[in-house]
DNA sequence: TAGTGGTCTAGACCACTCA
DNA sequence: GAGTGGTCTAGACCACTAG
């Protein structure tokens, strides 16, 4: 990739390395290639080690890189297309979604979640956790909120917490009737936990889905996913992401 | 917000940081006031200008913050929500969204649009230039491909450029029958042009909504809209293109 | 243990806004 | 011109991974 200089430009140092380091990208690295070291990279285009690392930050937030401490930089390969507005018509846990049902307790939820399920903000409400998975990489966590009202039968069906309690609250929650959902996304930071779920630092950047459900003219449950904002591109509508990718179809469990 | 001791824990200290300044914007502060600069609130908290601002780029990052050169931090107002798929059924530039349409001109687009258009890398299409308002902020900007086969018969109605030019593209765009619409979202970074267009920086954290709009059978256009992630929150209604039941109706805004 | 990215410091100067 | 956030430097040490 050279040693091209920087001129003295107006523009950022940390902008014109992003688009010098984006255009080597393109033509001298394929994906999965492994870059020079942040110490090594920064000497070769004369500048510190943090502008350097403002530049590898930006290409990291628009999925070009990916960085692992303790291993390196690595070009990453295009973003991953998720469909999230497909199965329309379906509660969380329906056949075929590729999602894992990890475990299940009573939690009192955020305030803003308990407003839109219509709680009151000191109820404790079931609380699914779920993970995403897709090409064998973890891209989204999920917390799912449910009140006792919407699992009437729930009772003493199964143990108080753990995975099979988790799939026990889906399966009374599938006996409603979805009339529609609703989805929300923005911008977010992972919170410690979702972080070492989805296999990066506290503090990365992710994509917040937030779904309501609605049934019975209520909000019967909440959904707050998490996305790895780095790999995942989200597909909302119709006929959502067919992705192209090499090597033997997934086949059917 | 008083002047709170770190303790010296394996936690990051920019990571704490965050969340006693998170706590004090909930508790102490209100929308729109300012906060004390950098150097002072650093100073405060027995740490570098760098790990604060570290701290303040997140919160920025979570729209809590809004930091402006020249003028200060000041706390954000919540996020606004802005529809994405609502109009499912709606071509751009129909009656009622909230687009203005600022100009148009023939280019080439990024090799990526012209293949989802099914045109030659080389050709030029219409390219429609529009800007999204909402509370009287700028909330996205937005770049409209339309490949002359979808506008057949727009020749030589209009100026060859200018706003009125790309009205007239819309309006003979509605001409077709829309099939459907694909939504994606993805995270990005400003570029220039757009960042200068919704008054941040170049590289801001943006949201990238792609959509294809369907028409016989073809992708009779494709839409590139940079929403400020710091501020919006987009949400897709359900509403998926078939079914209709009666009930209270959404409303915008 | 060697090498990587992640955190942190204490400065400096620049670009911008506004009184 | 004073004050703000934005950029940049040249170091240092830490946490993690892997041979």
């Amino acid at each position: 990739m050279g040693t091209t200089q920087l001129e003295s430009v107006p523009e950022p140092k940390y902008w014109h390395l992003k688009t010098v380091l984006s255009e080597a990208l393109d033509s001298e690295f394929s994906v999965g290639e492994i870059l020079p070291n942040e110490r090594d990279l920064a000497a070769r285009f004369g500048v510190a080690r943090a502008t350097l690392r403002q530049a590898l930050e930006q290409l990291e937030l628009e999925g070009r890189l990916q960085r692992r401490r303790g291993v390196g930089t690595t070009v990453a390969p295009p973003r991953v297309g998720v469909a999230v507005g497909s199965e329309q018509q379906a509660w969380p846990g329906a056949a075929g979604d590729d999602w894992q049902t990890v475990d299940c307790a009573a939690a009192v939820p955020p305030a803003s979640v308990a407003d839109a399920l219509g709680t009151d903000r000191e109820q404790a409400v079931h609380t699914v956790r779920r993970s995403r998975m897709t090409h064998g990489q973890p891209v989204a966590a999920e917390l799912l909120y449910i009140p006792e009202a919407s699992v009437p039968e729930l009772s003493a069906i199964d143990a108080p917490s753990g995975a099979a309690r988790a799939r026990a609250v889906l399966r009374e929650l599938q006996r409603l009737e979805l009339e529609s959902r609703e989805n929300a996304v923005e911008l977010g930071s992972a919170r410690a936990d979702d972080a070492k779920e989805l296999d990066r630092l506290p503090g990365a950047p992710v994509l917040v889905v937030t779904t309501r459900y609605l049934a019975g003219g209520r909000t019967a449950a909440v959904s707050v996913a998490t996305y790895r904002a780095d790999t995942c591109r989200l597909t909302f509508g119709d006929s959502g992401a067919v992705e192209i990718h090499e090597g033997p179809e997934r086949q059917a469990s």
